[in-house]
DNA sequence: TCCTTTTTGTTATTTAATTCACATGTTTTT
DNA sequence: AAAAACATGTGAATTAAATAACAAAAAGGA
């Protein structure tokens, strides 16, 4: 039931270099300069291709324009791609007036939160009171939702959103949240990535991770 | 020379969720334990511990508290983690007011912006002129940093970082930057986790994605 | 026209990651 | 004290992912 998401993060890295190479007047595009600009190899770009159904010409690559297009389809780019952001503190802020959204058709339908303080329904894109967020999802049929709450409320809130039509949560707290076939839930932990890093760096400087290097 | 990301990842949240539980007066955990806290199965948690040699007792599990400092030994927890933050604008501040970054033992040293308008050298955490970036590293001996520039001073910046002694960077700008063996870029790019879970929401539909599909 | 070059599309191979399976040491029960 | 119940630790087996290899199609000369 779970298709790859290393292959579609591929697509849509593809995608966004032959975006580029369009703005710069390019016609053609071959697996190898795809390769060298997302930093996989070129029979892995034609690999991913080739698992749907993407073609181009042998000698001539393939024709940017028309791929475009072709992976737009597939990437359901041709559909509008509504999100609420739950949780209007500083990150969910960020994330509602981030022009990155809109630049790759986006559209943030609103924010939700808790505190009355900071409300604003007359707004281009509304902060609106938690407690309306059930009728606001099923009116505006909302599929993908943003959760920038605290960790305390993380948990709760997607209990509740299970019981509507979300189907798919971005979550930038730090916790573990389960996703299931039928409710895909993404976390993104920026601490854990910054550790992850201080790893990396401290092995590559010679600490020893593993007690057979010694053998 | 590139230690697996993912078992790294895997051990942090396992550390995480031992942290949790030792909150609530736990003492032992089992291998069945963390693997439905952190979605995996638990022969993967053994064969991760043994990796790095991380042993419990055959029937009683893992000592809690003495797992935990092993993994932060293993994780480079015992030394200080100071990062820089390059970019205060609407992301840049949210990240340098993060709280989950002390919470980990994470401290961010300063922040760096090209806008005079928003520095405030001042402050807890100060806001610095980009000017001032390279001597801040080498002084206060920096090696991680967090990018929160445009896309566009996204490229130039990583290639003065490489004149450093800054050794990763997480990146929040939707470009690709390639990372080498001894300069780890490691992106995080919204987005394209957006993107990503609408394909599998649409996928999860019906949609047909490989043309095999039909034979 | 035919030979050479280039690049795809796909099959075969290799490498990596995960799961299986079970012998082994520990605790609990009878 | 023996038997039963349990959970670890690790090689073997499996599954998945990436690379390599190459035949075949297209383009550009000679
Ligand atoms: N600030 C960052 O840079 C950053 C970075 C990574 C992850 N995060 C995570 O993102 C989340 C939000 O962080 P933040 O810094 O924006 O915190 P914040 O305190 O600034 O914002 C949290 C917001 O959530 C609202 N809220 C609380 N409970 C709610 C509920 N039940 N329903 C609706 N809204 C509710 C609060 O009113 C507040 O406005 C946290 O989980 C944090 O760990 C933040
Ligand atoms: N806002 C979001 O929620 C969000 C989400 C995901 C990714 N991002 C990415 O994070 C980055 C920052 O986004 P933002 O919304 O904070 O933008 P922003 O415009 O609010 O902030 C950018 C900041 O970078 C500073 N800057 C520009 N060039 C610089 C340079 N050469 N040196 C130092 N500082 C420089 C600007 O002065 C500004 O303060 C962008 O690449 C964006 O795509 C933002």
């Amino acid at each position: 039931m779970k298709t790859q998401s290393a292959v579609v993060e591929r697509l849509l890295k593809y995608r966004d270099v032959m975006q580029k190479m369009k703005g710069l007047g390019f016609v053609r595009v071959f697996s190898d300069n795809l390769a060298d600009a997302v930093g996989v190899s070129p029979s892995l770009v034609r690999k991913d291709f080739s698992i749907f159904g993407l073609t181009g010409n042998k000698r001539g690559g393939y024709q940017i324009e028309e791929l475009i297009v072709r992976l737009n389809v597939i990437l359901g780019k041709d559909r509008k791609q509504k999100i609420i952001i739950i949780g209007c503190g500083k990150m969910g802020r960020a994330l509602m007036s981030y022009n990155g959204f809109p630049r790759v058709g986006i559209r943030v339908a609103a924010g939700f939160d808790s505190d009355p303080a900071i409300l604003d329904e007359a707004a281009p894109i509304p902060i609106l009171h938690i407690s309306k967020i059930k009728d606001f999802i099923t009116e505006k049929e909302i599929q993908v939702a943003i959760l920038a709450v605290p960790e305390s409320s993380a948990q709760s809130i997607i209990d509740s959103l299970k019981k509507t039509c979300i189907k798919g949560v971005i979550n930038f707290a730090p916790v573990s949240l389960r996703s299931s076939d039928n409710f895909l839930i993404q976390s993104i932990n920026v601490e854990q990535e910054i550790e992850n890093i201080f790893y990396q760096i401290h092995f590559a400087e010679g600490a020893t991770p593993v007690a057979e290097d010694v053998l």
